[in-house]
DNA sequence: CTTCAAGGCCAA
DNA sequence: TTGGCCTTGAAG
């Protein structure tokens, strides 16, 4: 990227961030749960005008960013009665990408969310017991335009996705529900929050640059690209759409927690895990680097006699797999199926992602978490960057996250870059930072406190 | 009553 | 055969 590029970034002030109303602004009492279409225009155009782009921040206030909520099922997710809700928010849940082709989706079917033809085509496979071979190497690329080239690949992957065998009546019984419908409203009540966390994220971004400039974010030079596609809700530990796949973090910002178990230790290689091509992204990362696994989450035997308890607890707080994880599933849900992308768009939906993760990590962290909404939001207004910055450091000391990666579809990704938040040009710094920070043996106790000395920085 | 994921229909 | 639209009907 260059420097234009990093200009144009910065000045790029879009609609999203507009206070307009939303279609239902006024607040119609269409909650989450009961505002959805199930067909979605056919005719709709993929680029909205600017002035429909707007998420309708305006409606949100304290209570709808930071939900508190029972815990539970998906009433708890949902704004309390009186607040004002969104309609995109149910509408864009559902607003993803077909899993199998790429295109739109149209509702649940078969398990997770698919469009209209895959759902067709796997129904017609299914109940008339279609058997299809494949003239090639059973590797058929599957996308919009090439979808009914090879129905057997097809079908492969909609039974790759996840899609269920199950959900296809053998008595071909119409209407009702399946035993799937608890499963859905689970995926939908997940989505919807994670939606709302990266609302919250949004609504730092946009704190913190005023209105004059914006660099990420929902409104960010990526724009151009369908609003509705930027609603890919990375599925952290399968890379599938399916209802079914784990929990992920969507709960974890609901309300405080208490503080959590020490997840696994990170993997000793940077790779990403799809259960189509497990070694798609691995990482050639140095060997000595990936040779101390980074136990972030868990400090060592000598670190623990000398570290105080409330540091190890901080320690807790950190999630290296998790940030991995994320990192890789958003690099291959973006790139899955897609011959190129712009690399520009990708790294502005890392950040992007990164910044929402770091919201998350932040409301659920001691001291902060006790703190006025409006002093939380100013604290992240004032740190996000630096702390974005450091924790990008933190991979890179600490995990051996190297400069660069390969995509899954072969494109190099600049994970340096991202590191600089899109200055190519801090290189120097940030390297010649790198290397005092490891001449002082910064280590993984040491970069949690300076994390938190940035969050709870007022000055 | 509304919702929405099933199956069905039929023009392309 | 495909895929967009319609009908159905249990769940809530």
């Amino acid at each position: 990227m260059t420097m234009d590029q990093q200009t144009n970034l910065m000045s790029l002030n879009m609609s999203p961030f507009d206070l307009s109303p939303g279609p239902e602004g006024s607040g119609s009492g269409g909650g989450p749960s009961g505002a959805s279409q199930q067909y979605v225009p056919q005719g709709a155009a993929y680029q909205c005008p600017p002035e429909q782009q707007s998420f309708g921040y305006a409606n949100l206030d304290a209570s709808y960013l930071f939900p508190t909520g029972p815990g539970g099922e998906a009433g708890a997710y949902l704004p309390a009665a009186g607040a004002v809700c969104d309609q995109t928010d149910t509408k864009d849940v559902i607003e993803e990408l077909c899993p199998v082709c790429g295109d739109k989706v149209s509702g649940y079917h078969y398990g997770l969310l698919t469009c209209e033809s895959c759902k067709g085509f796997f129904k017609r496979t299914v109940q008339n017991k279609k058997v299809y071979t494949c003239v090639a190497e059973r590797a058929c690329h599957i996308d919009k335009t090439q979808r009914k080239r090879c129905p057997f690949c097809r079908f492969q992957k909609c039974l790759d996705v996840g899609m269920k065998l199950e959900a296809v009546r053998a008595d071909r019984m119409r209407g009702g529900r399946n035993k799937f419908g608890p499963m859905y409203k689970r995926d939908r009540a997940r989505k919807l929050q994670m939606m709302r966390q990266r609302q919250i994220a949004v609504q730092t971004l946009r704190g913190s640059l005023g209105d004059g400039g914006l660099v990420l974010g929902f409104g960010s030079p990526y724009a151009a690209v369908p609003v509705k596609q930027e609603i890919q809700i990375p599925q952290v530990s399968s890379l599938t759409s399916s209802p079914e796949s784990s929990p992920g973090p969507a709960l974890l910002g609901t309300q405080p927690q208490p503080p959590q178990p020490p997840p696994p230790p990170a993997h000793d290689k940077w790779e990403a895990h799809s259960p189509h091509s497990p070694d798609a992204f691995a990482f050639d990362a140095p060997t000595n680097a990936a040779a101390t696994p980074s136990s972030t989450a868990e400090p060592t035997s000598t670190e623990t006699l000398r570290v105080s308890p409330m540091i190890r607890e901080f320690v807790q707080t950190i999630d290296d797999r998790e940030w991995q994880n994320s990192l890789f599933g958003l690099l291959q849900s973006q790139t899955y199926n897609q011959c190129e992308v712009d690399l520009f768009e990708l790294m502005c939906k890392v950040l992007d992602q990164n910044l929402f993760s770091q919201v998350d990590w932040a409301r659920n962290t001691v001291f902060f978490k006790y703190l006025k909404v409006d002093d939380q939001m100013k604290l992240l207004q004032h740190s996000w960057s630096d702390m974005l910055v450091l924790d990008h450091l933190h991979q890179r000391m600490h995990n051996g996250l190297p400069d660069e990666t390969t995509l899954h579809n072969g494109q190099k990704f600049d994970l340096l870059c991202l590191g600089l938040l899109g200055v190519p040009a801090l290189a120097d710094h940030f390297n010649e930072l790198q290397n005092k920070l490891a001449e002082l043996k910064f280590d993984v106790p040491d970069y949690i406190c300076v994390k938190f000395l940035l969050l709870l920085n007022p000055g």
